[in-house]
DNA sequence: CGCATTCTCTGACTAAAGTCAGAGAATGGA
DNA sequence: TCCATTCTCTGACTTTAGTCAGAGAATGCG
């Protein structure tokens, strides 16, 4: 599988990379064409274009300049943050960068263009494939505290989506509550996916000495749904679980969330009794962890 | 399907290219190391180096002396032409080499590493089949003269194989010829495929006034069959043909060419009479060509 | 043999890419 | 209000990458 991997990486980055190189760079240098184009039509601010790069901030200092010299990009300072500069492409920016879609668009189709109507077909939905298991190899998944900014951007956007999922809306309040130092080791533990350092995921545990340990906030962004996140989300859980003397895991939802309880069933968890209250749950879970030979 | 293609180009430079370069420098130039990879761990002349990797003479020239004042490779003139000079890998050239094939595969395990296995079966089948066909896109087909080197080595090619799979071998001497002129336009035309400027098929076109065309020396290399290859040459001849006041295609072939003869009846050739005594035909088949619109 | 060609190399360049230190303005929290 | 931090910018570098012209040895062909 790796060398099969190792010749796709050649082959591709051969071909494709230097084809859209060769097209991206008009007589202008490769890194005031990518500048040009990571702006975009609306503008971006100095700061997120520095990170979006990853470009040394000299460095961006000066190609920006030099796309200023060349009448395509004006910087100004407008905005909230007096420290935080803005770049916008001026009229013959966008034309500039229309000309650089339009040969992106003449590279793409010079692949296209050599096959038959059934290869062409072919090609783009063994693109897509890939492309989607590429991002999903992307997604990092880490422990982090419940109150870091990406774990409560997750929690957030999770209370939200029960909120238009349930029947009759959710309330955080309502609900049974998990701390955030109950998802801190070693009383639990908090996992946030990142893909891009954008939160896509999350997913905790409670522990409570060796009895069950409680699943809790499963989330994955519906950007990142179909990469089969939730179920690596999941047995990561189980994974770091094993560390801890715990013999099985337990957890409660809704049954207005049926992608959820059918991770859950093909994921090895069985339908159990109500073991709390939780007053939004439909269905409860159980899975034995077995702590032996891999 | 252009906006997918270019997503894809998006995706996998960003993340094969990168991790590929990445870890191809160690801490050596990417230039140095390239060149390193390429040299093999049997040695390469500095001509084949300066044709495979594309760069100016002096330019490889300088990279050389910069991996042989670091010890890596020693530059001899040993060969049967004085003026060659051949790059061999020195005992630490080597060890160097092997770390390079190490890290990348490294750099392939960590892509399949987040992935559970059928994600990972998915994406190399999906990554061969994009390899496949982006092989198939490069291949470049063009009229050019029966003398030319690269379309006597097609001819060579297919005479030797047409040797090896009829059930009596083949002696060009005694099958119907195609003169060198007979597919020079406008008396027929003869076409080559090159993948990287190496010849991988070809298909001659023969005129006879207004009459029907004879089709020759349809071949396709072995290492380029299943790329639709045959069928790009045929339709291709096909095109050309429509160029001249010719209403019909007619070709002959052996019953062991079990490929071709699908090839052509699923091409819209069918099956006719013998239109002439070429002692190796088993099949004699026609296609109408029709001028009208697209 | 003579002469054009091929092959590799050196010297002398240029352009692009990227690094590092620090200055100056703006911000935000104690 | 003070002080650390953030953000952008300039100046002063280095390293890579790549080009061009031409020299010198070897080869091949008539």
């Amino acid at each position: 599988m790796v060398s099969q991997v190792r010749r796709f990486n050649r082959t591709v980055t051969q071909r494709v990379g230097a084809l859209d190189d060769e097209f991206l760079a008009r007589d202008r240098p490769l890194g005031q064409a990518r500048l040009l184009w990571e702006i975009g039509p609306d503008g971006a601010d100095v700061r997120s274009l520095r990170a979006r790069l990853d470009l040394d901030s000299g460095y961006l200092s000066r190609l920006l300049r030099a796309l200023e010299a060349a009448g395509l990009v004006a910087v100004d300072g407008s905005g909230a943050d007096g420290r935080v500069r803005t770049a916008r492409l001026t009229a013959a920016g966008r034309a500039e960068r229309a000309e650089l879609d339009r040969r992106a668009d003449t590279a793409a189709e010079s692949i296209l263009d050599p096959l038959s109507a059934s290869q062409r077909a072919r090609l783009v939905s063994a693109m897509a494939e890939v492309e989607r298991l590429l991002m999903a190899s992307a997604v990092k998944v880490a422990v982090r505290s419940p109150a870091d900014p990406a774990a409560r951007a997750c929690v957030r956007a999770y209370f939200d989506e029960l909120g238009r999922r349930f029947d009759h809306g959710f309330d955080p309040g309502q609900s049974l509550p998990a701390e955030d130092q109950e998802m801190i080791p070693p009383a639990g533990l908090f996992l946030v996916a990142t893909l891009h350092s954008e939160a896509v995921g999350c997913g905790g545990l409670k522990f409570h000495g060796d009895g069950p340990a409680e699943v809790k906030r499963m989330w994955v962004a519906p950007a990142a749904r179909g990469l089969g996140l939730g179920r690596r989300l999941l047995s990561e859980l189980e994974a770091h679980a094993a560390a801890y003397p715990v013999t099985a895991l337990r957890l409660e939802t809704n049954g207005s969330l049926a992608e959820a309880i059918s991770l859950y069933r093909t994921s090895g968890y069985r339908e159990v009794d109500a073991f709390n209250d939780e007053p939004y749950a439909h269905h409860w879970f159980e899975k034995t962890l077995d702590h032996g030979v891999a």
